[in-house]
DNA sequence: AACACGGGGTT
DNA sequence: AACCCAGTGTT
């Protein structure tokens, strides 16, 4: 048995000749400096090039070696960091460059197992840096190599799964040449970055569209899948419970086009965000202009509080015409609209 | 495996 | 508004 070096898979190939003439030109390209890798990478994490392009320049500039990072105040690196979001980045990235000087005497390793060791550093970092510094033949999947993966090969495995994340490091490494890893791994990401992307990708300026499955299968705009649907936006429903004098109570039944389609339920008054006190009374006051009742009273009393992870209802009580009416406000996730028992909750208040 | 962390751009 | 960004650490 052969054992064959160096080879490149043609799609690699294509990637790094793409890349040559089209990469952009940023600063921490033109540096084989662990330090300079690793600034840039932490800032990138999660951040776009254009975000974190003068928090480099203010650190490189600050901060021009290691130990000098290494000595500066907590405070100082968190000021620089200002207005970049996800702080523990930089209370890591301090931490890290005392490791650096106290276990490396200050040269900045660049095996990816002794990168893994410093804070802030995980699966994506190491890797980034190792290959970039060295050429150490480790793929990284950041969130561009997610999505062109998943449209190359047009795959449906989710993501954000463990068999996902096995999977899609995989092919990653059956891409990864054995030679030039760094540029390789840049030129993966870059694709993705500024062709691939996650809306209205240019196909047609695309170096491999010939190899691209979910191009040929239409199927782009449904790649990457993500199983993790956990969007949790709050709507607060605010009930009005009016009786009248026969305990008659007011309901009226909810259309088609939204939850609970076709159910009952009280007199509505829907905000996106929850009011305090005084404008929910200014909110009930027009609901009941555009009615026939009016508010006497302008004071409400809390009655009840509920508590269910993304989920409190509060109920009040106010005077309406000298008539009691209860509110209730129910904040509801939005994955779990379809299961919230709105039924139970207005069987509770009818009494019945 | 799920969640927190964050400001900002794109559609 | 939803989604995403050169992800990592914690529970």
């Amino acid at each position: 048995m052969i054992k064959t070096q160096n080879t490149i898979h043609p799609i690699s190939a294509l990637l790094l000749r793409w890349y040559a003439t089209q990469k952009r030109d940023l600063p921490w390209r033109n540096s084989s400096n662990a330090y300079y890798i690793w600034l840039s990478e932490i800032i990138l994490q999660q951040t776009r090039v254009a975000q974190g392009m003068p928090y480099y320049l203010n650190f490189v500039q600050a901060y021009p070696t290691v130990q000098d990072l290494a000595n500066a105040p907590e405070q100082d690196i968190l000021k620089l960091w200002q207005g970049l979001g996800y702080y523990s980045r930089a209370r890591n990235l301090h931490a890290a460059a005392k490791m650096v000087v106290t276990d490396y005497s200050g040269i900045f390793p660049t095996q990816y197992s002794e990168l893994k060791k410093l804070k802030g550093v995980g699966e994506y970092t190491a890797s980034a840096i190792a290959s970039f510094a060295v050429n150490e033949p480790k793929a990284v999947v950041d969130g561009n190599v997610y999505r062109v993966l998943s449209r190359l090969y047009n795959i449906e495995t989710p993501i954000d799964t463990n068999e996902g994340v096995k999977l899609f490091s995989q092919l990653a490494y059956e891409l990864l040449p054995t030679v030039h890893a760094g540029e390789h791994n840049q030129a993966m990401m870059e694709m993705g970055a500024i062709c691939c992307k996650p809306k209205l990708p240019t196909c047609v300026q695309c170096p491999v569209i010939d190899y691209c499955e979910a191009y040929k299968h239409n199927t782009i705009n449904e790649r990457p899948i993500k199983s993790k649907r956990t969007k949790v936006t709050a709507r607060y429903f605010y009930y009005l419970i009016i009786n009248d004098k026969k305990q008659h109570t007011l309901i009226h039944q909810r259309t088609a086009g939204d939850i609970w389609q076709g159910l009952y339920e009280f007199v509505l008054i829907e905000n996106a965000i929850a009011f305090d006190e005084k404008e929910l009374l200014v909110a009930i006051q027009e609901k009941l202009n555009s009615t026939k009742f009016k508010l006497k009273q302008t004071s409400t009393t809390h009655k009840h509080v509920l508590s269910h992870q993304h989920l409190h209802t509060i109920f009040c009580e106010i005077e309406v015409a000298k008539l009691p009416i209860i509110i209730g406000t129910v904040a509801i996730p939005y994955n779990q609209v379809n299961t919230y028992p709105l039924p139970r909750l207005i069987d509770k208040y009818l009494n019945i």
